[in-house]
RNA sequence: GCCAGCGUAGCUCAGUGGUAGAGCAGCGUCUUCAUAAGGCGUGGGCCGCAGGUUCGAUCCCUGCCGCUGGCACCA
C-alpha cells in the first residue's frame, strides 16, 4: 500500500468573503489531513482560489477594482481564515497563476482534445445583457425575463463554443462509481445517499457540455483555449484542474506522479456533480488516474434560517474565532454536527457546548489532574498510545470520533471520584494518578487531528515526571 | 409534478417486530483535587397524523400532512 495521502478542500469562489461554511470545510479537510499524518502517512493538503469565473470579473467591477487585484485580495481572505483556524494547507493554488496553473489547464485541454472529446458547436441561448449571463427558460419569470432585470427582453445569442463529449463516459462512470469497472478502481462517494444521487443522475443520461466562452463573454479573463485565441476555457473545466496543477501537473512531473491521484476531495453538496461526473470524465478522457473518493458535507443554517446576504445573517467565522478561539470553533464544527446533515449554527448553542464540553469536560479534567499531581513523581511518558479512532478513516464521522474521546474524559472523572484520589498520599496516590495520566496522554494523542493546538499543550504539560499546573485551557464563559 | 430521505424527551440526535435511549439543559443529592468544576440519582415522550399486516408496531405496508435534497451546464 502506498504511504502517501492527498486531500483537497474545494476551491472556493473568491467573489465574496468566506463564511462559516467555508470554515467547516477547511476544518474537516484539516482534520482528515492530520489524521492521516497521525497514521504515519505522508500528506499533501491543498486548497486554492477559483479566480477565473466571470462572477469575479463582475464583482471586481462592482468594487471598482482591477480584477487581478480583486481576486488576490479575496483569495487572501480565505488564506487568512485558514491560518486563523490552524488549517495548514501545504498548497494554496491560485487559478490566476499563469506560471503553473495556466499551462496545466491547457495541457488537460490538449489531452482531452487528443482523445477526440472536444469539438466545436454553435451554442444558442437566451442572454441577459444586464446580468451578462445565459439563462434556460425555467430560470426565468412568467414573462420570460430574468429576475434581476424585469422588463428587459432577453436576446437570443449564437456563439461558437467548444464542447466536451461528456455523453461518451456515462457507462464507464457508472461502473467506476459502483466499483464494477474492470480497469479502474472504485470512485467512492461518501456518504452513500450522495452516491445514489449521482447514479440516478447518470441513469438519466448525459449530454455534452460547453467548456469554453468567447473572449467577449469572458471579459478577456481566464485561461486562453490552446490554439484559439478568441476563446477562454470555461471555469469548471479549469477550476477542477487546480487539484492537479497545485500538485505539479504540467510543470513538475515527478511531483505530480508522487501525489496524484487525490485520495479524497472534500466538497459541499452543491458541487457534487462537477466532482463526481464532470471531473472524472475529463480525467478519463485525458487518460489520467481518477481521484479515489469524494467526501460530501452539507450546509449550515443560522438560527434556523438559510444563510444569505439579503437576510444579513451570514456568519463571519473570524468574529467567532476571535471571540471563542480557534480550538473551540474547530471543536464545535466537528463535534456537534453530523457531517452528512444540515446543521444549525447558533451562538447560544456554541456557548453551551464550550462550557460543558471544553471548560467543564476536557479543560477541568486537565486542571484537576495537574493539581493532584503537584509535588508528586509521575511516571514519565513512555510514548505508548492507543488509537481510539480505528473506524474513523472509513466515513470520517468527526462527531462520533470526538464522542469516543469524550467518553474517556468522563471515565477519568469517574475514576478520580470513585478512588477519591485527593485523599490518597505517597505511592498510592502516584500510582492512581499514573493510571489517569496515561489516559490523558492518550486523549491528547487522539485529539491531535481535531484540536491540534490543545493536544500539543496537553502533551507538553504531561510529558515529564513533574507535571506543572497551568492556566485553564478553556476558561468558562458567561 | 416525479424520485430519494427525514419527522422520537425543552434542545441536538441514536435506536429496535415484544414494557422507549444518549448528550446538553432542569431538579435532587454526594464530594471538594479542579475552571461554583466532578460523581450519582431523577422528572419529562399518544416515537408527525390516519388506516392496514401481525398474537403484538415507534420499527413492516398504504394514504395524508410537514421539512430537506435531487431532477444538467447553477460553486
Amino acid at each position: 500500500m502506498t504511504n502517501k495521502f492527498y486531500v483537497t478542500c474545494a476551491i472556493p469562489y473568491v467573489n465574496a468573503r468566506p463564511h462559516i461554511g467555508h470554515a467547516l470545510e477547511f476544518v474537516q479537510g484539516d482534520a482528515i489531513a492530520r489524521y492521516q499524518k497521525l497514521r504515519g502517512r505522508q500528506v499533501l493538503f491543498l486548497s486554492g482560489g477559483d479566480e477565473n469565473a466571470l462572477k469575479n470579473v463582475q464583482a471586481a467591477q462592482d468594487a471598482q477594482t482591477p480584477v487581478q487585484q480583486f481576486v488576490d485580495r479575496n483569495s487572501g481572505l480565505f488564506r487568512t481564515l485558514a491560518e486563523n483556524l490552524d488549517v495548514q494547507f501545504d498548497v494554496f493554488q491560485k487559478g490566476s497563476d499563469r506560471e503553473k496553473h495556466y499551462p496545466a489547464s491547457q495541457k488537460l485541454w490538449q489531452l482531452c482534445a487528443g482523445s477526440g472529446d472536444i469539438y466545436e458547436k454553435e451554442y444558442e441561448g437566451l442572454y441577459c445583457v444586464g446580468c451578462e449571463a445565459f439563462y434556460t427558460p425555467d430560470e426565468l419569470d412568467e414573462n420570460g425575463e430574468c429576475f434581476e432585470h424585469p422588463g428587459k427582453k432577453l436576446d437570443t445569442v449564437r456563439e461558437k463554443n467548444y464542447f466536451f463529449r461528456l455523453s461518451r463516459y456515462r457507462e464507464t462512470l457508472t461502473d467506476i462509481i459502483r466499483g464494477t469497472h474492470s480497469g479502474y478502481g472504485r470512485l467512492r462517494i461518501i456518504p452513500e445517499k450522495r452516491e445514489n444521487e449521482i447514479l440516478a443522475f447518470l441513469a438519466r443520461g448525459l449530454t455534452d457540455i460547453s467548456i469554453s466562452r468567447s473572449n467577449e463573454r469572458a471579459k478577456n479573463w481566464g485561461v486562453p483555449v490552446p490554439g484559439d485565441p478568441t476563446q477562454r476555457i470555461y471555469v469548471w473545466f479549469d477550476a477542477l484542474n487546480i487539484y492537479q496543477s497545485g500538485a505539479g501537473f504540467g510543470w513538475n512531473d515527478s511531483l505530480y506522479r508522487k501525489w496524484w491521484p487525490a485520495d479524497i476531495h472534500v466538497i459541499g453538496k452543491g458541487i457534487l456533480r462537477f466532482h463526481a461526473v464532470y471531473w472524472p470524465a475529463f480525467l478519463l478522457s485525458a487518460k489520467l488516474p481518477l481521484p479515489k473518493s469524494i467526501f460530501v458535507h452539507e450546509y449550515f443554517t443560522v438560527n434556523g434560517q438559510k444563510m444569505s446576504k439579503t437576510l444579513g445573517n451570514v456568519i463571519d467565522p473570524n468574529q467567532i474565532i476571535s471571540k471563542f478561539g480557534s480550538e473551540a470553533v474547530r471543536y464545535y464544527l466537528l463535534a456537534k454536527f453530523s457531517p452528512f446533515a444540515d446543521g444549525d449554527f447558533s451562538e447560544p448553542e456554541f456557548t453551551k457546548t464550550y462550557n460543558s464540553d471544553l471548560a467543564n469536560g476536557l479543560g477541568n479534567l486537565v486542571s484537576r489532574v495537574a493539581a493532584l499531581a503537584q509535588r508528586l513523581k509521575i511516571t514519565p511518558d513512555d510514548g505508548k498510545r492507543t488509537l481510539l479512532l480505528k473506524s474513523f478513516g472509513d466515513q470520517y464521522q468527526f462527531n462520533l470520533a470526538l464522542e469516543t474521546i469524550w467518553k474517556v474524559i468522563k471515565e477519568c472523572d469517574v475514576r478520580i471520584n470513585e478512588r477519591r484520589i485527593w485523599t490518597l498520599s505517597g505511592g498510592e496516590k502516584s500510582a492512581a494518578l499514573d493510571d489517569i495520566i496515561r489516559d490523558i496522554r492518550n486523549i491528547s494523542y487522539n485529539l491531535t487531528p481535531f484540536l491540534p493546538r490543545t493536544a500539543g499543550i496537553i502533551t507538553d504539560q504531561f510529558k515529564g515526571s513533574d507535571i506543572p499546573k497551568r492556566d485553564p485551557l478553556f476558561p468558562r464563559i458567561g
